[in-house]
DNA sequence: GTCTATACTGAGATAGAC
DNA sequence: GTCTATCTCAGTATAGAC
């Protein structure tokens, strides 16, 4: 009870933290600040701070899956639950002008580090792919749905990049409408699964 | 001289691991061993990690305006310089699936430590933005030049971030497949400068 | 101009009292 | 379950010999 509680705390400041400053940035005294404990009682809830990484991983697998759930049950089609992942940029504009993408930004950090919970981080990469690729094959874009939803998650992240680098809302908000656009003009397509043509670009047309 | 090309190696080596394992990440011991050198012969050079820092940014500033130049002359329309801009990413394709775009990563972890350099790095990011909305404005898009110049970054950004986390070459190609079909459609829109047309996509149409 | 030796700091981690 | 004290180690930085 107790013990879930104050361990709850610490992954929570330190997912909060791990976002803000960055994992390895982040120190057990950051950390022991925030949750109001003394250092060394960390090593009784956690082993090392990898362990508290990789329950940070877990939380945000969990709370991603959930949301993910979410929007499947809010949107009554494929075009409103894409659209649902798109407004989190929108949603989350503070955070992400400052900080960047919680995902994209520990992901490119343990990518650096070489650190052993990479793949557990991609995990979250994979959620939200396996997820958009589904509405787009529920939109009838089966051949190129991979495609479209690499593209999305290729543009919110570049956007989230860019935002946080330039600390500017509005380039982020004129990303959003142009991917807004980009969907409408994907659900209109006729295209289908017809998108298999060769040539340079053979499914994921950007119109 | 024997002083400028020890500086030289040190500002080298430090470009490349601050690049392969982050600036935090890398110590003065890793690069002594990369320049061959004892650790604190570098205060010779330079008066802190800080300094190498700002040092590698103007290297890399440097280098970015002359390969901007370059491209300037090697392109003999504004599609063909643009081209030039998109292809580096498959001219990096391998540092990129590894280590994520230079730029980015480095503003992405400067802006989490807060460092006080993360306004000469961003500087990096201007470089590219200035160029290509110079560009667009010779493709005759003056009303959104700026906007195609970030769609452009974007990409390119969030396109190296997804390549990094899933060591994937093919999903990089796929979108520089999008992004030359992009640049072309830019061509051979005759919207010109009438792009201020009111609605949710003022001028940057994906099509 | 380059080296060695060393001081200083803060981080992760452990032991043991309460 | 939480604390304090302490250890080890790596990293930054300095001093001074050569």
């Amino acid at each position: 009870m107790t013990d879930a509680t104050t361990r709850d705390h610490i992954i929570g400041a330190a997912d909060l933290l791990f976002y803000r400053q960055g994992f390895e940035h982040t120190s057990f005294a950051n950390i022991a600040e925030a949750v109001k404990i003394s250092r060394g009682n960390f090593y009784y809830h956690f082993k090392s701070k990898d362990d508290i990484l990789d329950a940070v991983i877990n939380v945000r697998l969990a709370n991603t899956r959930s949301m993910l759930k979410q929007w499947e049950i809010e949107g009554d089609t494929p075009q409103e639950r894409i659209l649902g992942f798109i407004n989190i940029l929108i949603a989350n504009r503070d955070d992400i002008t400052q900080y960047g993408c919680p995902v994209g930004t520990l992901c490119g950090e343990l990518a650096k580090l070489n650190h052993a919970s990479q793949s557990e981080a991609n995990k979250l990469f994979t959620l939200f792919r396996t997820w958009l690729r589904r509405q787009f094959v529920a939109l009838g874009r089966k051949a190129d749905a991979d495609a479209l939803a690499m593209h999305l998650l290729v543009r919110s992240q570049g956007v989230a990049t860019l935002a946080a680098a330039f600390r500017d809302e509005k380039c982020l908000r004129q990303e959003v409408r142009s991917m807004r656009d980009w969907l409408s003009s994907c659900t209109n397509d006729t295209q289908d699964t017809a998108g298999t043509a060769p040539g340079n670009s053979p499914s994921l047309r950007t119109h």
